[in-house]
This record gives C-alpha cells, structure tokens and sequence, in this order.
DNA sequence: GGGGTATTGGTTACATGTCAACAAGAGGGC
DNA sequence: GCCCTCTTGTTGACATGTAACCAATACCCC
C-alpha cells in the first residue's frame, strides 16, 4: 500500500483554515441575521429564492431542486414558515398533486427588511474584510471545486 | 436611511460560489468518509481531537470548547461512540464530578484506517484543484476572517 | 473545617433534519 | 377508456442538534 500523500503545511493551513471559517463565519452570520431580522438562515433562503421570480411563487419539488433540499425538508420548513405568514400554500392548477408555495406579503416585508442587514453584515465579517483580488481568487477557487463536483441536479 | 451598500458582480460571485462550495464541498466529503471508513464527520473529529494528545485522553468540557461543540452535543455523541466502542468514559481521578473521554484500541485503528482515504478525498475534491498561490491564498483569507470574528473559547 | 458559589457533566423538552412508506394523481401504450 | 408505472408532496419513525435546568462536587474565603 502506498505512503498517502498527506498534506503540507500550506495545504493543512488552507483546509483547517476553511474548516473552521465555515464552522465560526457561518454561525456569526446567522446570529446576526436571527437578531435583526427575527430569520433563521434557511427561513432567508427560502424567502431569496421565491422573490427570484416574477410571481413569487414555485412548485415545492422545483424550489427544492434549486436549493439542494430534500423535498421533505422542504415540506417541513414551508409548514413552519406557514404558520408564520411568511408564505401559503396554492393549489397547483395543471397538476392536481401539487402545491405551489407563494410568497405572502408579510414574507416579502420581512426579506426586503431583513436584506440591508444582511448584507451589512455580510460585509463586516466577510467581503470587507478581503482585497479585490482575495475576493477574485476566492470566487476562481469555488467556482473549480463545483466544477468538478456531481451536479446535484441530476 | 441610507441605501444598502448591495454587492457587486465579483463580490456576489465569491459569497455565493462560498456558500454553495460549503453546501457540496462539505457534503461530498462526508459521504465519502461514510462509505469509505464507516465515520461521519462527527465522529472523525472527535477521534482527530482524541489522538491529538499523547495520552489519548480528553476532559469532556475542555475537548468540547476545543471543537466549538457545546458540551451536551458532546456528552451525547460520545454515548453513541462508547456504545460502538471507539471511545470509553473513564471517571476523572483529580475530580470526582468529571469524566475523561479515552480513545480505546478499537477507536485508534478506526481513524487509523480512515485517514489515508480521507485525505485523498479531500484532495481529489479540493486540494489538488488549486495552485499553490490559490491554496497561500485561501489560508490568507481564512486567518483574515477568523481573526476578526469574536474568540468563541472566551 | 464550614458554608456559599461556581463549575461540571448529564438530562429533559423541544426543534429540525433524514429515510422510507404512502396516497393521490399524471402520463404513456394499447 | 384501462392498466401500469412514475412523480409529487406528506407523514411517521427516528437521528441528532439546541436550550434550560439539575444534582454532584470542587473551590474559595473566612
């Protein structure tokens, strides 16, 4: 059996570096977004999406797809963010099983509150904190590491 | 009220390309060490941690506040790892309230075993995709990041 | 030593995810 | 139209995380 080829300490400081800022970054983040905004991190994401269309509205297994849920994860979630108003169920007119979840006004009051801090915040722990060209190199390397993944969509 | 600093086109491409890097990178890994060793990401790092010191051997709270883990997230993974028999509890001698998690013989093979396969994966997925100067980089950003956000040991 | 306080590990109630099974309906071949 | 199969969304059983609380014990000041 091979030696593996464990890695140096450039590669180490890259890879537990990456760790631990998902770990931290991502936390802060959502503390931030949850006090200001009363959301959690997927409630922001469900919202992000539906008001990505015209119509504020999308067939659960299409918005599930799109945001690499499972549908039951999704099914759970809109239950929830149902009971809060953020968003209804339709009946889905061409298909008779379906559901399309919709976006409610008091939904689109709370994302279009919500986005200003979130970006600010955003920003404070994160883009401000990087060069033009960090942030350069850092969209290079995401954009290579998801080429090269199995697209979930399929 | 002044207009929201929104991001631009690169800036947006960074944020964006790290979040979904984190959803699938992160993903992808996992499963890799699942099928490979039998671990989940979980227990990989708590076996990591345990062999990190030379005596195999960790206070409960100190090696939760080490992993950023709160301490019954901790108690309760460690129940399920004993009963694998990876790690055991042995009671604290200088104090009687504690309890040392121990790596046993069992727990060592099995990270033992595990590593060389994920350190390829993590190479295969990330490492080996990069340059040099995107990996000098990528740590640059993520002691940047991680220093600026609050020190979650205190 | 004795008593108040802080620390520690664990437990209980709950939130939220997964997987598998399911009912209802769509859709194609005949 | 009728069967067979696939798709869609939901749900129950379960896994695993968090938050609040508790009992036991260590620690400190006197």
């Amino acid at each position: 059996m091979d030696e593996p080829r464990w890695l140096d300490d450039a590669e180490f400081r890259a890879w537990i570096g990456y760790r631990r800022m998902r770990l931290l970054l991502d936390a802060q983040i959502s503390r931030d977004l949850m006090r200001e905004s009363g959301l959690s991190d997927p409630d922001y994401d469900v919202l992000s999406a539906l008001t990505s269309t015209k119509e504020h509205r999308w067939r659960l297994t299409k918005l599930a797809d799109r945001m690499l849920w499972s549908k039951s994860r999704l099914s759970r979630h809109i239950s929830r963010m149902e009971q809060r108003g953020l968003v209804t169920r339709e009946e889905c007119e061409s298909d008779g099983r379906g559901a399309e979840i919709v976006l409610t006004e008091g939904g689109l009051r709370a994302i279009e509150a919500a986005a200003p801090d979130h970006v600010e915040s955003v920003r404070r722990h994160f883009i401000d904190l990087l060069t033009e060209e960090q942030i350069e190199v850092l969209g290079t390397v995401a954009e290579t590491v998801l080429a090269h993944l199995p697209d979930p969509q399929e």
